[in-house]
DNA sequence: TCTGAGCGG
């Protein structure tokens, strides 16, 4: 039947199933990869750290440093070991503030080594965006 | 020093 699709599939390079993956998750790729912003200044990777693991077992906690201030840019990145727990800390934690900032919690990004980086808009600028 | 969007170290 669908072999002359199989074949056309077969000429294309395979190593973009994870590119693949990635554009088909149309809007929430729910990984077990959480992206945390609106974090305040202060808080460090012990803080995130003690700040999400009754939510679940935490592989790692990293926040983005700026390079020339070495100031946090104010987002950071925890690593859960089951996207359950990323979703039940993400359910948890998402608007509720922490150290004085209201937390900003989505799905983090998968980083596709020789794609760009397409950064989905959270608010649509004209509200044209339901 | 003050700074507040945002997907990386």
């Amino acid at each position: 039947m669908n072999h002359r699709l199989m074949k056309f599939v077969g000429r294309l390079q395979t190593p973009t199933l994870s590119t693949l993956r990635t554009l088909c998750s149309s809007s929430s790729p729910s990984n077990n990869k959480l992206f945390v912003a609106g974090l305040s200044w202060s808080v460090d990777e012990r803080s995130l750290t003690d700040a999400f693991s009754p939510y679940g077992d935490i592989n790692e906690v990293r926040i983005v440093y700026d390079k020339e201030t070495g100031r946090s840019r104010g987002f950071g990145f925890v690593y859960f070991s089951k996207e359950d727990e990323a979703r039940c800390a993400k359910d948890a934690m998402d608007g509720k503030a922490y150290l004085g900032r209201p937390l900003r919690i989505s799905y983090a990004l998968e980083k596709v080594r020789g794609a760009p980086l397409v950064v989905p808009r959270l608010r649509s600028a004209s509200g044209r965006n339901k």
